[in-house]
RNA sequence: GUGGUUGUAGUUCAGUUGGUUAGAACGCCUGAUUGUGGUUCAGGAGGUCGCCGGUUCGAGUCCGGUCUUCCACCCCA
């Protein structure tokens, strides 16, 4: 076989000991508090038939889903005019299967499946990868993590005030302070937009309003006006959006401009509840031009971004009314919030707020001098095994240097050598790799002194 | 999907208007050190210059394609 250079597709990256270790930290993290907030976890398989995920992230959606070509021969099922027909009709011919976009969309089926074994209201997370066929970016991957957490099965608003207690606690035990939670309502939008006279156009309206801070309001308001927006009522609204002040403020003035709506109500509602908790400093942020893409959203939609790092939203939510519709259940209504992994390790690495205790090294080396010496250790590593300690063994017999020169690469703190004097003696040289010392000692003592 | 950008040793990067045998630092291996790593010193190995093709007497250098990287759109974690 012809040999050829190793690569990875394009958007995808290895995991080395160090990254995996960060890694796990923060999913380790994120599942504590889940857990902590009463949400069991689940998973679903890396593939998904497309019809299940066809039609659920708008034709933009559809485009980035990977597809899976059917086993063996791929083309039996099609001929030469679903060619020429071009790939909408050739497509379900060869392709059945694709891998999950979101983590969202796989649990809508998954509560539709299984919607008489689950009790509601239903907390799940989980924790699992998803693929994009998007163009790579830094901070955007085609395989990347999503750590979700929804609740379905119930209307209440106390739902999205948990969520955002579990949002504050995921942060505050990553010791990042720099994020932002800005919190916005899908009706609001949706009144703002038939305020400036976009009735029909609201859609368009939040994809617009949501390139605020990026391209500022000169161009927001050429694009609206672009679309047919009334002019003064616009600066009504950019008005609003500009108002800095406490949200309990910004919820009057919103009713102010458009009257009393399910979404001011709600919003009131929620920040009553959060009020209850009795928990001070919450970074939340009304945000009036927050407009989340993701078509199912339908109440309160929420994001967490970085305002320290350039890298976009590390977490979104929101609630969707009716996502179970699509797959035949009416009426359940869920809410959740997605952590973006790999995009919070990289504000982690960034800012250098991983702990310095991650690297996963033994605690313990055994060396030795021979053969008869390694066979000896074993008895030893055994021992310091049971006893909790994490220990290895240099698997060969070789040159002192050697040992030593890999106890030192990985971090391994402690190396204990035999030879054969040590055999005699029963009492083995323990070195500190850090400042150099090294004792005689039983093995008794040696577990003792280092389990401490 | 549209437009641009990047690629040279394990890593970070030099490499002149196209011209002998493509360099440095760090890392790696060996020795100085026959019971001990990190420091120091001496030596050594390591490159299809992303890949394919073209122009040329001659290409790491110029041209085309392709893959990859990053960036701006679109959208999003």
């Amino acid at each position: 076989m012809a040999t050829s250079k190793p690569s990875l597709p394009k958007g995808t990256r290895d995991f080395g000991p160090e990254q995996s270790a960060k890694r796990s930290y923060i999913i380790d993290t994120i599942k504590k508090n889940f857990l902590k907030y009463g949400f069991s976890q689940i998973e679903t398989p890396a593939m998904e038939q497309l019809s299940v995920l066809t039609g659920k992230y708008g034709d933009e959606g559809d485009q980035l889903l990977f597809k899976i070509v059917n086993s063996g021969d791929f083309l039996k099922k099609s001929n030469t005019q679903d060619y020429e027909a071009g790939s909408g009709q050739l497509l379900p011919k060869i392709s059945e299967k694709g891998l999950r976009y979101d983590l969202t969309v796989p649990f809508a089926r998954f509560v539709v499946m299984n919607q008489h074994e689950i009790t509601f209201p239903f907390k799940r997370f989980q924790v699992q990868p998803v693929w994009r066929a998007d163009r790579p970016q830094k901070g955007r991957y085609r395989e990347f993590y999503q750590c979700d957490a929804d609740i379905v099965g119930s209307n209440s608003l106390l739902n999205e005030a948990e969520l955002t207690m579990l949002i504050h606690d995921v942060y505050s035990d990553l010791g990042y302070k720099g994020f932002v939670l800005k919190i916005n309502h899908r009706e609001i939008l949706m009144e703002l937009a038939r305020y400036a006279g976009l009735k029909g156009k609201e859609m368009p309206f939040c994809v617009v309003i949501d390139k605020l801070d990026k391209i500022g309001q000169e161009k927001v308001t050429e694009e609206l006006i672009g679309l047919g927006a009334n002019e003064s009522k616009l600066a009504d609204i950019l008005n609003v959006f500009n108002f800095i002040h406490d949200n309990i403020s910004k919820i009057a003035l919103i009713e102010n401009l458009i009257g009393s709506n399910r979404g001011s109500s709600e919003l009131s509602e929620y920040f009553n509840y959060l009020n209850a908790y009795e928990q001070g400093e919450l970074k939340i942020e009304l945000d009036f031009s927050l407009a989340r893409g993701l078509s199912y959203y339908t109440g309160i939609i929420f994001e967490v971004k970085a305002t320290d790092v350039q890298i976009g939203s590390i977490t979104g939510g929101g609630r969707y009314d009716n996502l179970t519709g699509v797959f035949g259940m009416e009426g359940t209504s869920g809410v959740g919030i997605s952590f973006g992994l790999d995009r919070i390790y990289d504000v982690l690495e960034e800012l250098n707020l991983f702990p310095s205790a991650l690297a996963q090294s033994s605690d313990v080396l055994i060396a030795h001098f021979d053969e008869q010496c390694m066979y000896h250790g074993l008895g030893l590593l055994q021992k310091l095994r049971s006893s909790g300690l994490r220990a290895e063994i240099f698997p060969e017999s070789t040159k002192m240097k050697k040992q030593f020169n890999y106890a030192d690469k990985k971090d391994i703190p402690f190396v204990l050598v035999i030879g054969s004097d040590e055999i005699a003696n029963k009492k083995y040289s323990l070195k500190n790799m850090k400042d150099g010392s090294q004792e005689m000692l039983s093995i008794d003592q040696i577990t003792e002194a280092l389990s401490n």
